[in-house]
DNA sequence: ACTATACAGTATCGACTCGATACTGTATAG
DNA sequence: CTATACAGTATCGAGTCGATACTGTATAGT
């Protein structure tokens, strides 16, 4: 118990480090943290996964707060809004030629994987299977969606060597399926991620 | 890069999530996330480094902006200003008894501890180890303040069943030197630490 | 002792976040 | 064909946040 609130504590500090990066990132384009994430998401996030729902999803805040974030990124011509196909309800936000380049400059200048890269490769690697792990079980306490990389998803299907989504019923390009979305789904294959997913164990062995 | 890349995003994921329930934890009193930063460290950190200044360095927020908060959490009757005996610039913020009750339940409602205590406690140790190198390493990258636990420190002294300060020239109570401090600074003993502070070191083995 | 300077903290301003609420327009189920 | 669900927006008020300019206190240099 002491030990996970070290924990809490350590990944607090280290987020809030995060968050002053991001202020300074922005800066120079007079945008605020979380326009860099909204940006950032963006550049990450594949074409279904770009509307400013399942950008309010990723971030943890609500959808009329995003929409404001929107309008402002958009009066600075960072991003485009386009209008869906299929469902006219739904937007959907691209990024400018502009809004490209800030998030190059932003992901280019962030000091933050410099630091990373001064840590041992093996120890990130440990460390990002580990954080993997706690998001995992952060994702499911908060009932919210993990909005993982496509290739990794329960829908993800390679058959013949094509790609395609089964939920979706949609065949994907090879550079599609390292993108984020919003519809990702976790495997539950691991026996350790199956056996915590048991809200309460009956303690056997 | 990739790699680090992966690990940045992560850490902004689970700090997204960490606001989240900040934000959920402070909604019955009022509160924002900050200000449950503020309370929280507060409640850890020893009487030295409950200042104003301290808090902005804490936190990596601007001093003006804490006086903000500050001002928020006296007016709701979180918190007590006191004047420093000696340096009368200076002013102390003690916990009020109701701004202990908010964060003794703030600590207990902490979804957080429950989803780590899920972790195996080996994986939570090693996590605790991993990050906290990463945050020294961020803290040097930033030059900002350790702000460690008062008995790691280069200056904590253990001397005939007393322990003390070198820096300040105090003696401190056994309870103390468990709280965070804004004077701390790291022991550079460990090898790998002294190493990589070297900022270019020659490779000579 | 006296002045310059450094420093802790505050006040004020403007742009922005953020949730809450109420709303518009679109899709879909009964 | 009408409920109802849903994506997104507009508006409001409390508050964050940095920038800037300020007050009052400490301390170093002469």
């Amino acid at each position: 118990m002491k030990n996970s609130q070290y924990l809490v504590e350590l990944i607090e500090r280290i987020g809030n480090l995060l968050r002053l990066e991001e202020r300074e990132l922005g800066k120079a384009d007079g945008l605020q943290p979380v326009h860099v994430q909204v940006l950032e998401y963006l550049a990450l996030c594949n074409r279904f996964s770009n509307t400013p729902l399942s950008l309010s999803r990723y971030l943890g805040i609500s959808k009329g707060t995003i929409s404001q974030s929107v309008i402002v990124l958009e009066n600075k011509g960072l991003i485009e809004k386009a209008q869906d196909k299929t469902d006219r309800r739904v937007v959907h936000l691209m990024l400018t030629n502009n809004g490209k380049r800030v998030v190059k400059s932003a992901f280019a200048n962030e000091q933050w994987s410099n630091t990373c890269e001064r840590l041992p490769a093996q120890q990130r690697e440990r460390m990002a299977e580990d954080l993997a792990q706690l998001l995992t079980e952060l994702t499911r306490q908060h009932s919210a969606q993990s909005f993982g990389v496509c290739r990794t998803c329960q829908h993800f299907n390679y058959d013949n060597s094509n790609y395609s989504c089964r939920l979706l019923q949609i065949p994907l390009e090879a550079c599609e399926t390292a993108k984020l979305c919003h519809e990702h789904s976790l495997l539950e294959d691991k026996t350790e991620a199956s056996a915590t997913a048991n809200t309460k164990s009956h303690t056997a062995p």
